[in-house]
DNA sequence: AGGTGTAGTTAGCGA
DNA sequence: TCGCTAAGTACACCT
C-alpha cells in the first residue's frame, strides 16, 4: 500500500467523465494497483477511483512540459484562483477498458510505502439470512397455528423464501427482504402466480415480510391481496429460544 | 484526516456483527470521525468502517488490562496462531445508533495526522440524465416523426422517463436505463398497464431503452410487445448539436 | 464467465 | 425529511 498526502487535481475517463479540481487530498495505492482518492468529508466511498485490475504509470514533469500543461490545463487553480505548478503524473489503465483516471500531483506532502500482506478478511455474521431463520422458527408470527413447510421451497422460477400452512390449512408463500419495495411485491405476485396454478397447493396467499415496508410497496401489495407483515430483528433475536440471558 | 498504519484487529456491532482477525491494516479517520479500515485488497469498500456521525474515543492499554483482554479475545492471534499484545484501543461509536466499531492496535507502524481542508467535490459528466436528455433532444431516435411530450411525465406510481407520440399520433412511454435488466421491463410494464387504463392516452406503447440490454431482459420485453432500442451514448453526444468540433 | 439479488449499501433528486 | 432510484455501484452466489 502506497500512501500519498498532497495537492492534486484528476480526471477520470471512462463510463463517465468526472474531473476533481486542484485541492490536497490522500490518495491510496493497493498492492493490485487500484488506486483511491479521498477527502475528509462523506462515506466509504472515494471521490475518484480505479479499480483492479488496472496498472499505473507515473513520470515527473519537466519544467517546459508545467509550462505547457499550465497553458491548456484549467485544474492547476485553487479555489482562490492562485495557479500551480504540477509536479508528478499517475496515470492509472483499466485492464481490460480503456478506462483511465488521470492524477496531477502539486505539492507533495508524504508519501510512503508499506507491505500490508494478504488480508484474513472479514467474518460476517447475521443478516436477511437469519431474518429467514428466525422466521422459520418461530412461523406463528405470521398466524398462531400456523406450520412450517420448509424454507427455500422450489419452483420453476426460483425458491419461495418461506412455504407454510395457515391453521386454516391455506398454503402460504412469504416473501422476506430486509427492507421490502415495489421489486419485492413484484416476486411474490410472480411465485404466488405460478404456486396457484397448481391444483394441489391452491388456493396460496402471500405474506411480505420484511423489516420495513415502503408505502408504495404495502399499497401495492395489499392491492393484490396480500398481507404485510413487519419483522422486529431484535425481538425475533430475542425469542429463540430458551438463552443463557435468563438470569 | 488521520492515518495510522498498524496491525489491528477489529469489531463491528450493528446491523450485523462483524470481525476482523489480527493483520495489518491502514486505517483513516477523516475529519468527521468517520473511520476506514482498509487492506491490500478489494475494490473501493473499506473491509470496515464507521459512517459519520459518530464519535472517536481512544485510550491506551494497560499492561494488566493487556493481560486480561489476552485471556478473553481470541482475536490477537495472527495467521500463524502466533500472540500479540493490545497497546491502544480505538472505540468508534455511530451518533444515532448504537453501532459501534471496536479497533485494537498492536504494533503501530506510523500515526500522521494532516488537515486537508474542503474539498471542492466531484464533477461529473455524463449519467443516465444525459441518456434521457439526449434522448429527448433527439426523440427522433425512436422513429421519424416522433414529437417530444415531456421528460419525467409524471404518473401515480412514479415518473415516466419520456413520453412521446410516434408519427402514427400513439402515445409511447420509453423507459431508459444505461444497463437494460428485468427489472427496468418490470417498471415500463408497470407504466404501460397504468397508462393504458386512461382512454385519453390508450393505446400507449411501450420502448426499452438503454445502452446495453441483458438477453433476458430483451426476450421479456419483446415478449410483452415492448420495443428495445439501444442507445449510442457516443453517438448521441456527438449529435447534440452543432458543436464547435465541426473543424 | 455471465446473470441475479443483496448491501452495515452510498449518493442524488424530488415531493 | 422522507421516499425512491441510480451507481464508474461492490460483492456473493449460482448456473
Amino acid at each position: 500500500m502506497r500512501i500519498i498526502v498532497a495537492t492534486c487535481s484528476a480526471e477520470y475517463s471512462g463510463r463517465l467523465n468526472a474531473r476533481l479540481p486542484y485541492a490536497k487530498r490522500v490518495i491510496l495505492i493497493k498492492a493490485d494497483n487500484s488506486c483511491l482518492i479521498f477527502s475528509e468529508l462523506g462515506s466509504y466511498k472515494p471521490l475518484n477511483w480505479m479499480a483492479a485490475p488496472c496498472t499505473v504509470k507515473e513520470h515527473e514533469v519537466e519544467a517546459d512540459e508545467a509550462v505547457h500543461m499550465n497553458a491548456i490545463d484549467v485544474d492547476d487553480t485553487d479555489a482562490a484562483g492562485e495557479e500551480h505548478v504540477p509536479t508528478r503524473i499517475l496515470e492509472v489503465a483499466a485492464a481490460k477498458s480503456s478506462d483511465i483516471l488521470t492524477v496531477t500531483l502539486y505539492s507533495v506532502e508524504s508519501d510512503t510505502t508499506t507491505d500490508l500482506g494478504t488480508d484474513p478478511g472479514l467474518i460476517k455474521d447475521g443478516v436477511e439470512d437469519h431474518l429467514q431463520r428466525y422466521l422459520a422458527e418461530q412461523i406463528e408470527r405470521i398466524g398462531k397455528g400456523a406450520r412450517l413447510v420448509r424454507r427455500e421451497y422450489p419452483t420453476a422460477i426460483g425458491p419461495v423464501d418461506i412455504m407454510a400452512i395457515d391453521a386454516e390449512g391455506t398454503n402460504v408463500a412469504i416473501e422476506i427482504k430486509r427492507h421490502g419495495g415495489i421489486d419485492g411485491v413484484e416476486q411474490l405476485t410472480r411465485y404466488c402466480k405460478l404456486l396457484n396454478r397448481d391444483p394441489l397447493l391452491a388456493p396460496v396467499r402471500g405474506i411480505f415480510a420484511a423489516q420495513t415496508i415502503s408505502p408504495q410497496a404495502r399499497v401495492l401489495a395489499q392491492d393484490r391481496g396480500f398481507e404485510c407483515l413487519i419483522l422486529d430483528y431484535e425481538d425475533m433475536k430475542g425469542t429463540k429460544s430458551d438463552d443463557i440471558t435468563l438470569f
